[in-house]
This record gives structure tokens, C-alpha cells and sequence, in this order.
DNA sequence: TTGTTTTTACGAAAATGTTCGTATAAACTT
DNA sequence: AAGTTTATACGAACATTTTCGTAAAAACAA
């Protein structure tokens, strides 16, 4: 059962890890033009980017193509588990239930989503 | 209404503020000792820090006594509302909802706990 | 084939965050 | 008063993250 233990992601690489987590498999060129809706980067800043996340196993790639093909190497849940984890730790001391207290009441919540919500505490209370 | 605007501390000025949050106005030397309850930290080191945030605002300090006291210049509560913004939108893509189902998930809470938060989803239905 | 475009590789500059050495001053000790 | 301790100020080294310039290779167009 050996762990994994990549390095958490800066802010720019959790930006290319979640346009890779949408689109799937992508070219340099793709995610760049992506970033670019939001953000004016040189396509040589992206490209070391995803070199260095290859260099970190956040990324795999296929260099068959002439224009080699990313991949994400880590899930998006486990990706924001661990990121949650961290946070909850660093800012609200270890207590996720602060941080959902905070949660919910800073940000409206539609009934569809206070029922799901709802639904899954029923599910906590009953294995407890 | 003049906003704020404060910077987003680093993780090592947040730990910092932690203990100014826990203890009130305090001297370098007592933030340094806290610290190095933790981990290993030169006193000028952490001088250093909290001269830069009260560059940054992030700090007031009282200069009539020998050993400067220094404050928190923000609440813990607008903090980390702000950081929660922020990480909601950088990690969950905005959406509270699916962050609060995730912690929940992956945190253990207890009966009160659970109840608390039932409590909250409550109100927020009687008032929409 | 020759020149243009597109891509990767590499290195290093720029920006931000962290750590500490050294100088100086103020207060305490004897 | 002279020496010791404790504090602040300042600058700079170091580390990490971000950005990009330039060179070389591969593919394409003429």
C-alpha cells in the first residue's frame, strides 16, 4: 500500500491540473489558449509549467505526437482532499465543522443543495 | 464605505496572527517563543515578519514601551472568511457546496456538531 | 530545397517569501 | 561608569515560484 506523496500544487499548476481535469488529455498549445481567457500568459511560461509539473508526477505525457499530450496524474477529489485538508488545518485549526459552519454561512445555498447536504448527515448520523 | 483591502497574509504570517488572535497584543519575543513551540525559529526572523506586516497593515504595534507590543489590525472572523472565499474558488471552482459535502465527508463530527449545523441549514431554509 | 511556422528544451531573470547576521540603542547589573 | 543583556532596524542571502528569451529541432509551405 505505498502512498504517493506528490507535492501540493501551487496556485498556477492546480489552474492547469483543472482545465486538464475538464478537458482531459491536452496539448500545451490548448491549455495556453485556456489560460489565456483568463490571464495573459507567454505559451513558454505554461510549457515550463507542465514541464515541471511532469518533473513533479503531478503530470504524465505522451510524446508520440509531435505535440506532446498532458495528462493529469492526480484525481481531482484526491487533489481536493488533501488541499482541504491542509486549509482546514492552517486556518480553522483542525475543525472541519468550523470551516462548514463558515461555509454555508457566508455563501447562499440552494434547497436542492441544503437537501443533499441534509441527506448526508442523515447517512452520518445513522453509521455515526 | 471604504473597503479594506488588505493583503492575503502567508502561511508564516498566519501563524503569527493565530497567536495574537489567541493571546491578545503581544511582544516579538512572546510571538517568537510561541512559535518555537513548533518549529525552530530565529528571534529576528520573526521580528522581521511582523515589521513587515505592519507594513502591510496586517498588525498595529505600540511603541511606548521598550519591547514594542504588537495587535492583530484584522479579526480572525474576516480572515478567514477571505481565505475561504479565495480557496473556495481556487480548489472547489466557486462552488461552497461541494466543498462542505467534501469536508463533511471526510471529517469525523460529533452528535452537537452534526446538530449545529442542522440548525443552520434551518434558518437558512425559513429565510431563502 | 529553402524559408516559415510550431514546438520543445534550457537557462536565467524577476517576483515573492523566508531566514538571519550585524550594527546600534536602550535598559539592567554590579 | 563599564560591561552584560535584550531590543529594534536594516540589509542582504537564500529559497521558491513565476515569467520569459533564445536556441535547436521538427513539420509544413513555397
Amino acid at each position: 500500500m505505498s502512498k504517493k506523496n506528490i507535492p501540493k500544487p501551487t496556485e498556477s499548476e492546480l489552474a492547469i491540473l483543472k482545465i486538464l481535469w475538464e478537458h482531459g488529455p491536452s496539448s500545451v498549445r490548448f491549455v495556453n489558449d485556456e489560460i489565456n481567457k483568463r490571464k495573459e500568459t507567454g505559451y513558454t511560461t505554461t510549457l515550463k509549467f507542465m514541464q515541471i509539473m511532469l518533473e513533479k508526477k503531478l503530470l504524465t505525457r505522451n510524446t508520440e505526437t509531435r505535440s506532446h499530450i498532458y495528462d493529469a496524474a492526480v484525481s481531482q477529489e484526491a487533489t481536493q482532499k488533501d488541499l482541504l485538508g491542509k486549509f482546514v488545518d492552517n486556518v480553522f485549526g483542525g475543525s472541519a465543522v468550523n470551516l462548514v459552519m463558515q461555509a454555508l454561512g457566508n455563501h447562499r445555498a440552494s434547497e436542492e443543495e441544503l437537501d443533499q447536504i441534509k441527506e448526508l448527515i442523515k447517512k452520518m448520523e445513522k453509521n455515526g
